[in-house]
Parts: structure tokens; C-alpha cells; sequence
DNA sequence: CAATATCTTCTAATTTATAGAAGAATAGTA
DNA sequence: TACTATTCTTCTATAAATTAGAAGATATTG
């Protein structure tokens, strides 16, 4: 299997952080706070997409709400693939990570 | 700043834990290692140059060896700027991990 | 119905990643 | 010296991922 992206490896731990609440607009929220970053519309929904393909998350529609407007709401779940490829990737970065100093050491 | 991308997090990790010894081949053997999969030439030194451009990595050449062959060998180092772009993702990362699970459950 | 609000789709442009042929430099050997 | 084997990097082309935001869809409110 591929290596995650960082795109990814971010978009995924969003989904599993926001648990039953993981659509476009929260996960962009979430990304945008961790980050600290401006993030567009579609550098979440692109790769979005490309998990779903992948078969790393799934989704099932949202029913409307008391909330006003905006079509249904897309939800994403992590699929049995996506915790495996989460697992690995951070077996990778434990072993390349191991011994960095935490401050900048002269 | 940007943040780091996978391959760049990857080399530049590389290049810490290899110390004086890092250059495009070693790099090469060392993420091949860690990640167990097969990386081409170009997959090592496009990231490395992007990195000496951005000013994450210095370099300078090696005298010759001993041993048969060779162009001089192109070093790198990460330097001070290198050092808190690593220092800036992992302190996302451990955000973005904290409480994951170390095994799936169901 | 018009106005407003919330969400997703789509597509184009930019940046990264990936592959490997070609070229450069050095040492060994006849 | 000439030639062969070896070790490294440069270069360039293609594929894939990232980033941006206009458009469109759908819902509530008045």
C-alpha cells in the first residue's frame, strides 16, 4: 500500500477526532485550528474524494436539520482500511522520529 | 510557513539521522529501509534540491575516497530553518495523533 | 416568492512525487 | 595509456496530489 499523504494522514485523524459529526465544512474547521492555517474548499473536498475512492472512508448522507439551507450533509467514516493505513504510517514516523531532540539543541 | 510535506518530513529526518553521512545514496538506502519500499533516484534528489532552495538543508562536497568511483559525494545538513520546520509539524502531529488508538478495536 | 444561509461539486492551475536515462568522476587492471 | 568497472549526481518527463474558489444545490425565514 501507498504511504499516506500529508493531506491524508490530516484529513483522516479529523474524520476520527469528529467522530459522528465528520462533514466538509467541521473537518475543514478542525484543519484550519490545528494548522493555524487557511485551508480552500476543495484542499479538503479533493482529497476527500480521493479517500473514498481508495476505500479508506466511507460516507452516508445527512437529513436535514433545524438548521437553515445547505444541501445534505456528507458524512465520513473511517473504514477498517483507513485505521490500517493510520497505523502505519505512524509506525513509520515513531521509527524516524525516535531520539529527535525536543528544542534546538546548538 | 508551508507546511512540511510527507517526502520532505521523511528526507529531512533522514538527513538528522544519518548525521555527516548523509548523501544521495545513503539517503536513499536509509528510506528504503525505514519504509520498506522501493524509491527511484529522482524521488530522493528532487525533494533534496527543494529543500536546499527553500533553505531547509545546506550542503558541500566530499573529497574523494578510498574507494572506486564516483562523483564527489553532495552532503547535506539540515539547517536552523530545517530544524523548526520538523520542530513546527511534530508539534501538529501530536496534536492531531493524541489518543489515537495503538491497535484497532471494534 | 425573494432573500439568506449552509453545503457540496466541479474544474483549472500549481506544486510534489516518481522514474530512470544520461553524464561525470574515480580507481583498478592490462 | 587505454579501457573497464563502480559510485554518484544531474536532468527531464510524466503522474499524482494540493490548492483555489466559482457555481450550483437545498434548506429556512419572512
Amino acid at each position: 500500500m501507498k504511504l499516506l499523504s500529508r493531506q491524508e494522514e490530516i484529513v483522516l485523524l479529523s474524520i476520527w477526532r469528529l467522530k459522528g459529526n465528520a462533514y466538509g465544512v467541521t473537518i475543514r474547521e478542525y484543519i484550519s485550528e490545528i494548522t493555524g492555517k487557511y485551508w480552500s474548499i476543495g484542499a479538503i473536498y479533493v482529497p476527500l474524494d480521493r479517500l473514498v475512492e481508495k476505500g479508506l472512508v466511507t460516507t452516508y448522507l445527512g437529513l436535514p436539520t433545524e438548521r437553515r439551507g445547505g444541501r445534505s450533509k456528507k458524512f465520513y467514516e473511517i473504514s477498517l482500511e483507513g485505521m490500517k493505513a493510520l497505523l502505519e504510517i505512524r509506525q513509520m514516523q515513531e521509527t524516524l522520529w525516535k531520539g529527535f531532540p525536543n528544542a534546538i539543541v546548538k
